[in-house]
RNA sequence: GGAGACGUCGCAUAGUCCGGCCUAGUGCACCACCCUGCUAAGGUGGAGUUCCCGUAAGGGAACCGAGGGUUCAAAUCCCUCCGUCUCCGCCA
């Protein structure tokens, strides 16, 4: 949710900004003209409500016999007190409609347009090339017996697959090495539920135009989470939070579900694109002033994780247009994939700025002693997909792969992956 | 799965049977001031959240788990839902 307030006092931001996003600058317009209604209809109730209240403390105190003849006066009354407030809820239903279906105010800097108009800020290493035939990491995952798909889509369907061995191994071990960079950066380690409640759903912003991205059960209206952002911000909901010491930081692993809805015939082949996954999501609660600053904090510790892992990147500022209702930037890092001759997104890390905090009632004291929203901020710190990218990047000839020196620690000090067969 | 109890302004509680003196009382904690020679005790006052009008001072409305209903009037009566706890059964 937008701030109403600075939507009437700058309404020409949010046309910007609904312009840079290539969604309905008029929205704007709708969303100032429902505002009038709503405050109208407020104005309105409440002061045939004062009315009211006054009128039933005279009948309180009255006699037996002036009460009736009152009560017979307030009648008429009441019930305009009933229709008024029946106009103010159809006005705020108007009002949260119109005004929560305009996106998040985009950041100064965060370049317009759609998908391909995101602009690279910066990249790492070169693209990888080898003097042999390199493998996808579908053959590769087959040779070193980590990668299971036929498997998968026969209990489960396509783009289901089994990690086995040494692969089910680098996973978990991508998953320590990027908490334990979390950890020492303070980051409290979550496990958390993966199953939500639909207004955590809804307030996290999911629920809007891609809610068909998302795995429901009817049966006990719950949400599986597409990822643990969803259970991270939902975790302090309805609280005021004290930032007072900087920012809460957390490190939410989980397992994410994905129905790809919109993405059929799309990346069908191996583990790049699939329906289950595991991540390990940072997820802070800031002050407002210093959620660009956790932004490029967060992105810093997605790119010493990529550098860890030894791949090649470019991190990109995403196009108004491609970002969700709830982001007011975001960045991705993509990986260099050699078979797909090209990168591949890794992570993403979104500022949310007060968009999601308010839609989830959080809040801080601020120094007057008013409350007021928190910024919320995200981003991925290692996923199953990055499989994809180590696997290729560090195979060799004979199929066997090199293991990035900090993986080693977490699979016993394991240099080289073998073919098993 | 069966039975029962409960959900009140930070915490703890009163109020609910019998609707209006509840603009929700009290204790603790909190803040300011006063008093007192000392990390004690006491006194006075203040303090919640959301929203509306107003440049402001200020005024007004709503909020007793959530949402409906009855009524001139609901913390209180009725309905639905959510949650917590206890006991029993079943199963990891």
């Amino acid at each position: 949710m937008i701030d109403p307030v600075l939507l009437r006092e700058a309404p020409e931001r949010f046309r910007a900004s609904q312009a840079a996003r290539g969604e309905s600058v008029d929205l704007v317009d709708d969303a100032l003209a429902v505002d009038l209604d709503r405050r109208a209809a407020i104005a309105e109730f409440e002061r045939l409500r004062a009315e009211q209240n006054a009128f039933n403390k005279k009948v309180s105190s009255a006699s037996k016999d002036e009460k009736n003849q009152l009560i017979a006066e307030v009648q008429q009354l009441a019930e305009k007190v009933k229709i008024a407030g029946q106009a103010v809820s159809d006005a705020e239903s108007r009002f949260e409609s119109v005004v929560g279906s305009i996106g998040n105010l985009i950041i100064d800097g965060v370049p317009s347009g759609g998908e391909d108009d995101f602009v690279t800020l910066r990249t790492f290493g070169e693209p990888k090339t080898f003097d042999f035939e390199p493998r996808d990491h579908v053959e590769l995952g087959e040779m070193l017996g980590a990668i299971d798909i036929q498997r998968g889509t026969k209990i489960s369907g396509s783009r289901f697959y089994f990690l086995t061995g040494i692969g089910a191994r680098l996973e978990l071990a991508l998953m320590m090495l990027a908490l334990d960079k979390a950890l020492a950066q303070g980051f409290t380690p979550m496990i958390t539920p993966t199953l939500v409640r639909p207004e955590i759903m809804a307030g996290t912003g999911f629920l809007g135009a891609h809610s068909d991205e998302i795995y429901y059960l009817p049966a006990d209206e719950l949400y599986l989470v597409g990822t643990s952002e969803v259970a991270l911000a939902g975790y302090h909901s309805d609280e005021i939070i004290d930032l007072t010491n900087g920012p809460l930081r957390y490190a939410g692993w989980s397992s994410c579900y994905r129905r790809e809805a919109g993405a059929a015939g799309k990346d069908n082949r191996g583990i790049l694109r699939v329906h289950q996954f595991n991540k390990l999501e940072m997820f802070s609660y800031a002050l407002p002033e210093d959620a660009e600053a956790e932004h490029e904090h967060l992105v810093g510790l997605q790119e010493e994780m990529l550098r860890a892992c030894e791949l090649s990147y470019r991190v990109i500022d995403i196009a108004a247009g491609d970002l969700g209702s709830s982001a007011a930037r975001k960045f991705d890092i993509e990986a260099w994939v050699p078979t797909q001759q090209t990168y591949r997104e890794l992570t993403s890390t979104s500022n949310c700025t007060t968009y999601q905090a308010r839609r989830l009632n959080i809040r801080h004291r601020s120094e007057s002693g008013k409350t007021a929203p928190v910024a919320t901020l995200n981003g991925t710190l290692a996923t199953t997909r990055w499989i994809v990218a180590i696997l290729e990047t560090h195979q060799q000839e004979d199929g066997s792969v090199k293991v990035p020196r900090a993986l080693r620690p977490y699979l016993g000090g394991l240099e080289l992956i073998e073919p098993v067969v």
